[in-house]
RNA sequence: GGUCGCGUAGCUCAGUUGGUAGAGCACCGCGUUCACAUCGCGGUUGUCACAGGUUCGAGUCCUGUCGCGACCACCA
């Protein structure tokens, strides 16, 4: 026996319950049709944010329109283990509790334990919000099936030589004390200061200028560059000039890279701790001078005065900036604006550092990419972002993949005495090549470095599906049908899956990929906690409902915009839903009978068969935005359909029009409804069936019959003219109208009362 | 410096081969005889950034200008 729905729309009382009711339908299904997307693995440290609620909404919607459409569903769900900022955030909760000296395994150990308490919070946050995807497969970057292609990928890569080891500058981390990619590095603009500084010529009285915003690293100098069209300069090509504080003679030289306008046109060459630098002294045959460690203090060595050894690079900096002052070295001091790089995790400035790392040959990795997508066997939506992908890919730099860090998957490359190198799969491997070789295995040693957390995520999508073993999973779901996500990560992310996927298959790892934009607040603010206007998804689901969350952030989800989204959108959405609830109510006070299955359906009422033909263009409708990724569209046809054709004049039709055919075909089309809303707003349409139908999930396919009733487009425009003049009529405030209906068939005038309802 | 995008009602934005300017919110008026005040009915609101051009016709296509934004690079 049916129960009366409540009065008011309460989603708290059954979003779980329908929730705990499908989730064995998210599984797998039979069937040849295939449907596959790839999660994008939330960190094991994160909450769920509004920018998860949009990316995962939208993929929840796909999967389940598919899903009901009768495709098998890969949805496939992980966690990624996040290296820096997982350790980040282990490292202080250790420090809080006392625990400073641990060892690597018993750090990593603590790791795991930690993952095991909090990884999994964000995946109930991701269930609350009512994703379907395969839970019972769901993944851990560094769970053992992932580590296994991690170490085969790498393994196969070094031996075709598309990963090597090189002395390069790279980005420097000093307070985490690690390498970090170009990408990991984010440029803020500051008030800067611009130092002239005297450099004394050797055998002579005279001086030469440069200028420098990093004084510091002038016991690194190994040359000072003039261009060579310089006229201020030509007489002292050849010449030697003093570094200050020693007695360290360095050549002047010519090279292009002086810039005559900026400055004084003199520049001073550091190669080890600038990166243009670097490239000057490669072209001139310049020696490499490093003076920091690992900490950027000053190293105690010849090139640096005693004075300074030890310190701070940014101590040091005022204090020979103070000393050239007292020695009459300082020409000007200029006030400028400069971008600074900084570690997007660790937010201190970013040094280039000379050091042995791991390197990617990405430049070689990108051309296959590259010409995939001119090829358009991966298509961007909006097509606008193939213009940046084709950008960056174009102008790729080698990626350091190495970490000096502990959390994440360790090289597997190990050292000998003399500085061979063995890269293997396992120890075991590495022993026997060892052995082979005629190094000592005991004497092996294995880098203690860790790759790149997104090496792992670049394999994301075949290694959850069993690469490098050739499963009937990867054979079935890859390449994936879309990728959802966010322009942010198009080059840590999506570029990096293309260029090692395609690599191991030879396939590119999906056919599209949807860019979706970020959530602003409504002035079109990026949320951040100092300015106070984050909106956290779990707090509106308790408000509003996970519906109200989901219809609204496919509402304003129009392609290449930022959404712009307040509390009270929200709030509009929810009042949405229950207009929904309040229709039902009507159709249960009213005795409809429900039945999603209608054994003949052939209304005779014109009435009747233009709601049929409605719900029918509803379904072409939604079809259409679904496959254009136009979210927007679907909330807001579902949204017209509901209001302005069941609700504002089926409805109130049918108050004066109480037939039989009438109660039949609303309810069938409420269900159909229902059934076609259910991808953006699972919650509230499961549960109405549930009561109203007793048809337990609207998840799993089902058989409608919607499409295959025949249509006369004809009689669909007499009501849609008859609607019309009814807004006309209301509009212009007619008292005779029925003059104005005297056009309309008897069926249609005899509901002539709805057009002075009020 | 390079690339891309945006400027339409007070606000947020639709406007898909060029053909009478749309929605929601806000605002104003009316309405609580039972689906719905978490609401209904109705109304007001625009030199479509600016200037040219193509066209019978331009919000839509082309060129330029101004304003805003994002990303990348550089940053002596």
């Amino acid at each position: 026996m049916q129960q009366i729905l409540n009065k008011t729309y309460d989603p708290s009382s059954f979003e779980t319950e329908v929730y705990n009711r499908s989730e064995k339908e998210f599984e797998l299904q039979n069937s040849n049709n295939v449907y596959s997307i790839m999660m994008p693995p939330p960190n094991i440290t994160g909450n769920l944010h509004v920018g998860h609620a949009l990316t995962y909404t939208l993929q929840d919607i796909l999967v389940r329109f598919y899903r009901q459409s009768g495709y098998n569903v890969l949805w496939q769900p992980g966690t990624d283990h996040a290296g820096i900022a997982t350790q980040m955030v282990v490292e202080r909760k250790l420090e809080q509790e006392g625990q400073t000296t641990l060892t690597r395994d018993e750090f990593i150990e603590q790791v795991w334990k930690w993952k095991q308490q909090s990884g999994d919070i964000i995946v109930k946050q991701q269930r609350r919000l009512g994703c379907s995807a395969c839970w019972t497969r769901s993944r851990f970057t560094m769970d053992e099936g992932m580590s296994k292609a991690v170490a085969h990928a790498f393994v196969q890569l070094f031996k075709a030589g598309l990963i090597y080891r090189d002395k390069r500058l790279v980005n420097w981390d000093y307070k985490f004390k690690t390498a970090i990619s170009d990408l990991e590095i984010v440029n803020k603009e500051e008030k800067g200061t611009l130092w002239y500084i005297k450099y004394q010529i050797a055998d002579n009285d005279e001086y030469i200028t440069i200028a420098t915003t990093r004084p510091e690293t002038m016991f690194g100098d190994v040359a000072i560059a003039v261009n060579p069209n310089d006229d201020r300069y030509k007489s002292m090509h050849g010449m030697f000039a003093i570094i200050p504080f020693t007695d360290r003679k360095i050549p002047i030289i010519c090279d292009e890279h002086a810039d005559m306008g900026k400055g004084t046109g003199a520049v001073k060459i550091t190669p080890a701790h600038d990166y243009n630098d670097f490239i000057v002294g490669k072209r001139n045959n310049l020696p490499m001078i490093n003076i920091f460690d690992e900490n950027i203090h000053l190293l105690k060595n010849e090139y640096v005065p005693e004075f300074l050894a030890g310190i701070f690079a940014k101590k040091a900096r005022k204090i020979i900036v103070e000393k050239l002052k007292e020695n009459n070295l300082l020409v000007k001091a200029e006030e400028i604006m400069h971008s600074v790089p900084y570690g997007d995790r660790s937010n201190v400035v970013i040094e280039p550092f000379l050091t042995d790392q791991w390197f990617v040959d990405a430049p070689q990795l990108a051309k296959e990419a590259l010409s995939a997508v001119e090829q358009k066997k991966t298509c961007f939506i909006p097509e606008k972002w193939v213009n940046t992908y084709y950008e960056w890919m174009k102008n790729i730099q080698p990626w350091c993949i190495s970490r000096q860090i502990i959390w994440g998957h360790q090289i597997p490359a190990w050292f000998g005495p003399n500085g061979e190198i063995i890269v293997e799969e396992t120890e075991e491997k590495a022993f026997k090549q060892a052995d082979k070789l005629g190094i000592q295995h005991t004497k092996l040693i294995r880098d203690k470095d860790v790759l790149d957390t997104w090496f792992s995520s670049g394999l994301w999508p075949i290694a959850t599906l069993g690469w490098p073993e050739k499963t009937e999973e990867l054979e079935k779901f890859y390449p994936t049908t879309v990728l959802i996500t966010g322009f942010d990560i198009i080059f840590f992310w999506v570029a990096r899956m293309m260029m090692m996927c395609m690599y191991f298959t030879g396939k590119v790892p999906f056919a599209d990929v949807y860019i979706h934009a970020l959530v602003r607040d409504e002035k079109g603010q990026k949320m951040s906690k100092s300015k106070g206007n984050v909106l956290d998804p779990l707090v509106l689901m308790d408000k509003y409902g996970a519906d109200a969350l989901r219809f609204t952030l496919s509402f304003f989800s129009v392609p290449g915009c930022d959404l712009k989204i307040c509390e009270d959108n929200v709030k509009i959405s929810r009042n949405f839903i229950t207009k929904i609830w309040n229709a039902a109510r009507f159709l249960q006070y009213n005795n409809f009978i429900f039945s999603k299955n209608i054994e003949e359906i052939n209304p005779k009422s014109l009435l009747c068969k233009w709601l049929l033909g409605k719900a029918q263009m509803l379904q072409q409708q939604i079809n259409d935005d679904v496959k254009n990724y136009r979210f927007d569209y679907i909330a807001k046809d579902i949204q017209v359909f509901l209001r302005e054709i069941f609700c504002d004049f089926f409805i109130e039709c049918s108050k004066i029009a109480d037939t039989t055919e009438v109660k039949q075909i609303a309810s069938y089309v409420f269900f159909e409804f229902l059934r076609i809303s259910h991808p953006v707003i699972p919650f509230v349409t499961d549960y109405l069936v549930h009561e109203l139908y007793e048809s337990d999930t609207l998840t799993t396919k089902d058989s409608h019959k919607l499409m295959s009733i025949k249509i006369n487009y004809d009689e669909i425009k007499i009501v849609d003219n008859f609607v019309n003049t009814v807004h006309k009529i209301r509009s212009n405030d007619i008292t005779n109208y029925e003059e104005e209906l005297k056009q309309f068939p008897d069926e249609l005038q005899a509901l002539h009362k709805i057009c002075t309802i009020r």
